[in-house]
DNA sequence: AGAGCGTTGTATGC
DNA sequence: GCATACAACGCTCT
């Protein structure tokens, strides 16, 4: 039977290494293509402008390599489910394909549309093709545990294999039997959005360094794969936070919106390697996207990971609420150049180098302020373009040595860090103009530089630049104190030893389950 | 129980 | 540039 099919983009916007689209060819008459706006997923509140221009030049992207396949991108405005049952009726629709998605908000989202599809007599079809593997049988390999070690991850998945073999776009031919209805009047009805659609305003918008979609993300890999011996030798903490450009590959956008499958990324990798010595995981680029991987497993296996509040995993901790203080770290005006310098980039240019991340992330929780991680966990999804949910809530705990790290005492130094890569502060003259005169020795504490130098800078601290928002020395050590204090407090492994327990059989191995795996058993039932 | 390890700390000494 | 002290965490394996 010939299916009239819709194809829904999410993620996964992209036509190379795409099988749910594939299969959305198969046996396929009439295919609608359909990216669905859903306010609340693309509002204003979650998306910032940046990110919502990537959005659109992704989709844009999208859109023209369709029309090249005599196809074209549908973009619905509305609820999914909503929108969905009136499409599966106006279209005739038998078959729904899609990407799966591990996110709870889309679990729920497309467990209601299955319903609809169901009611309607439309067959489902997924895919998995967002991650390297299914997380699922990642879980599965561990016993149904998440694996909350990255050394456990990558044991997991090297018994798993290396990923799937990324597959080929569509071509001319597979779409020969193939037909989009394009003739109805709905060129308008089903256009790309616009920023101004958003409300978002189009006149300060800064240059866009890095456009979305899949022909520019393929060029982007195309242009780092090159570079065989950059490849080979990649280790991650070797490169640089506050470089003039960006010291890694800036591919993370595309990887988060599916412009860029992680298996094709990861076999191009593996074909640079090939033959040749090269760095491992987890330095390596391999091994991002393998951190990329435990942080999606991670999301997956453990509930409320965006949160701290039940969250089995996360330390419970006694952040401060002080709306003064999220403002200064969000506004760039903290009063250190490094930490102001790395805001003012991410607001602009919506990407930071990942050690730029640690530097900020730590000083507005465990290091300086003492606010909690999921307040820099929504500005970041707000302002980055490689905003994902799994890996902002999994980086965040990291930083805030909240879940998976534990090394407390290792605090980033707002002032010291930077000048290791920067001994110059060209990086916060560059992003902190006002600050361009001042001398080297002053760049990264200009509250140091005595008067004489601040007039001859032309900016005054504490009227033209913020005083340091707070005393890093002192703040500091005393924050590693309430982090002692919170992980004393932690909840420890089921009370007894194994030899003082009732029901223990001497001799026999009893597995002594935490609270934390307690809690997740409890919490998966449901 | 204890050792070894953990992508990416800082300050100080040589 | 490299080693070391700092004061010290949880997880994993023995």
């Amino acid at each position: 039977m010939a299916h009239s099919t819709l194809h829904w983009f999410r993620k996964g916007l992209r036509l190379q290494d795409n099988p749910a689209l594939m299969a959305a060819l198969r046996d396929c008459k009439e295919l609608y293509p359909v990216f669905i706006l859903d306010p609340y997923l693309h509002n204003k509140t979650c998306m910032g402008p940046n990110r919502w221009r990537f959005l659109i030049g992704s989709l844009k992207d999208l859109d023209l390599s369709l029309r090249k396949l005599n196809s074209r991108l549908f973009v619905v405005r509305g609820k999914p489910g909503e929108m969905l049952r009136e499409l599966f009726s106006r279209w005739k629709i038998t078959k729904l394909t899609y990407e799966y998605d591990t996110e709870p908000y889309s679990l729920s989202r497309d467990k209601e549309v299955a319903a609809v599809a169901q009611e309607h007599g439309v067959e489902v079809v997924y895919k998995v093709s967002h991650t390297l593997y299914d997380v699922d049988r990642i879980i599965e390999q561990n016993n149904g545990k998440t694996p909350l070690t990255y050394k456990r991850l990558q044991e997991l998945t090297r018994s798993l294999g290396p990923p799937k073999k990324p597959i080929p776009a569509p071509s001319v031919e597979n779409m020969q039997d193939v037909k989009t209805p394009c003739s109805e009047n709905h060129e308008g009805k089903y256009g790309i959005p616009t920023l101004e659609e958003l409300g978002h305003n189009t006149a300060s918008l800064p240059e866009e360094l890095f456009p979305g979609g899949e022909q520019e993300a393929l060029r982007r890999l195309d242009e780092h794969m090159r570079r065989a011996s950059w490849v080979c030798s990649f280790e991650k903490p070797q490169t640089s936070p506050n470089s003039l450009s960006p010291s890694t590959t800036v591919l993370s956008p595309y990887v988060t919106f599916g412009c860029l499958s992680a298996r094709t990324f990861w076999w191009r990798l593996a074909d640079v390697y090939q033959g040749k010595k090269h760095s491992q995981p987890p330095v390596s680029l391999h091994g991002q996207l393998l951190w990329r991987e435990f942080f999606y497993t991670a999301s997956v296996g453990v509930p409320n990971f965006n949160r701290m509040e039940g969250n089995p995993v996360c330390t419970q901790v006694d952040w401060d609420t002080n709306s003064e203080y999220v403002a200064a770290w969000r506004e760039a005006r903290t009063g250190f150049p490094f930490i102001d310098a790395i805001m003012t980039q991410l607001r602009q240019e919506g990407w930071i180098h990942h050690l730029a991340r640690h530097a900020v992330a730590c000083f507005l929780t465990r290091g300086d302020l003492w606010i909690s991680w999921e307040e820099g966990q929504k500005v970041f999804e707000y302002l980055l373009l490689d905003g994902d949910w799994a890996l902002n809530a999994g980086n965040w705990q990291w930083l805030s040595a909240s879940t998976f790290f534990h090394q407390y005492f290792r605090v980033y130094s707002p002032i010291a860090f930077g000048k290791k890569t920067d001994k110059n502060g060209d990086y916060i003259k560059k992003y902190l103009p006002l600050l361009k005169k001042f001398p080297a020795e002053f760049i990264y504490e200009p509250w140091k530089a005595p008067r004489s130098v601040q007039l001859a800078a032309g900016c005054i601290v504490g009227k033209d630049y913020p005083r340091p928002i707070v005393q890093h020395e002192v703040v500091s050590k005393a924050n590693i104190g309430r982090m002692k204090a919170a992980y004393a407090r932690r909840p420890h492994d089921a009370a007894e030893s194994p030899s003082k327990s009732p029901n223990n059989k001497p001799g026999a191995k009893r597995k002594v389950l935490s609270v934390a795996d307690m809690l997740m058993k409890k919490q998966r039932k449901e």
